[in-house]
DNA sequence: TTCACCTGGTTTCATATTGAAACCAGGTTT
DNA sequence: AAACCTGGTTTCAATATGAAACCAGGTGAA
């Protein structure tokens, strides 16, 4: 028999919960759970942008890739994609109202990454030396 | 000429950049922002839990990509895996204390994805609409 | 005008990464 | 003995990624 188990986590209010392999917020997360869509959201929180000013701050993302991820997140609603009628014709990203929502979460993550840096290089070191050691 | 141009944002004072290719912290955030390892991290936010109840809780993780992410978060000094000398073995996983910093961050995203699904799920059915209408 | 480079992408292809599944050694339960 | 638990590793096919080429159109200098 199957245990029953209590949930993970309380699901949220609305009714998704991501620990469910079925649930549509797992689409989400695979979406904004990605590095390059989180440095993308965090890149527009400064200001809208166009493609390629996008492209050359996020140092090492391809086109294919970035116009790819841009696509995603419009599609999402998080992305606002204008086509200006100039000669010739510029493309801006900026974040939709919605979009904002969500950078406040993903700087979180970003800035952590960033000040916590030094902790885990020093972990990884302690981890990769007892690895050695245990291996002689 | 290659104009200057601002950074992308204000460098952490660290000194390290997510933004820079070269930067370590983007290693981090290659670990951290993936899907997987956030519901890792959250699941784990919750209490110590064995490998076979984590794996159950997250519905739809394989063996082998759930070792894989709890040894890359051990590597980093996120999660602490702890051998009981039980007979049976028991191998149960936690947070260490840097991993509890991270968790906040983590539970923002997912809780953002849980609570933001329906506009989500709106906007996708707009911009699929408009794709459709426009390919008449 | 031709060369070179900008724009915002798409296409190609070789190489990771992933997921599903089988497999493993050991132990427990029926 | 048969079946299931534990915590994984291995195998393999499908998918995603990254580097690079390519594209149509425009700009600017020689």
């Amino acid at each position: 028999m199957v245990t029953p188990r209590k949930p993970p986590h309380t699901p949220d209010p609305t009714g998704f919960n991501v620990y469910a392999r079925e649930c549509p917020a797992r689409m989400v997360l695979d979406r904004i759970g990605d590095k390059w869509a989180l440095l993308v959201l965090d890149r527009l929180r400064r200001d809208t942008a166009r493609f390629n000013v996008i492209r050359r701050d996020i140092g090492g993302i391809s086109q294919k890739v970035l116009s790819q991820v841009l696509k995603n997140l419009e599609r999402d609603g998080l992305v606002l994609r204008t086509v200006h009628a100039t000669v010739p014709v510029a493309v801006t990203y900026s974040l939709t109202p919605l979009g904002e929502t969500l950078t406040q979460a993903a700087a979180s993550l970003i800035h952590w990454a960033e000040s916590h840096m030094a902790q885990i290089q020093h972990a990884q070191r302690l981890y990769d030396d007892r690895l050695a050691n245990a291996s002689l």
